[in-house]
DNA sequence: AACCTGACTTCGG
DNA sequence: TCCGAAGCCAGGT
């Protein structure tokens, strides 16, 4: 997937590939933005999750830092994240991390 | 057009 | 492995 120079549907794609996210396993900031395209645009991945996470029904607590940390402050979303990533399967070690080599997609050859 | 903003990532120490 | 600084990018103002 190459980026054109002007693509208004960014933030569209961003948001169709976190719909792809199975149940019981998570994806990182940049891995989202490299399936759209784009590898070092991790920081829109979270721009799109903050502003519209709720109006488009994504399953964004399924998203996650690069060292398998939930990125949100306690107190801003933390805990209903961890609450709802447990739901689903989903373990934390001891110092909250989640073990990405074993809950991280793998998307495969993902047609968006 | 310039400047600000993030639920980030990478790099150097 | 932890921390802070720097890098990055598109959308919003």
């Amino acid at each position: 997937m190459t980026r054109r120079p002007k693509d208004h549907f960014f933030s569209t794609r961003i948001k169709s590939t976190i719909k792809h996210i199975p149940f019981g396993k998570v994806a990182t900031y940049g891995q989202i933005a490299s399936l759209v395209g784009n590898h070092r645009a991790s920081r829109q991945v979270a721009w799109v999750l903050h502003s519209s996470s709720h109006k488009d029904g994504l399953p964004w607590h399924r998203v996650i830092n690069r060292r398998g940390e939930i990125a949100l402050e306690p107190g801003e979303g933390f805990e209903e994240q961890k609450r709802m990533l447990e739901n689903e399967g989903i373990q934390f070690d001891s110092t909250g991390r989640i073990n990405l080599g074993l809950y991280m997609w793998d998307p495969g050859n993902l047609i968006l």
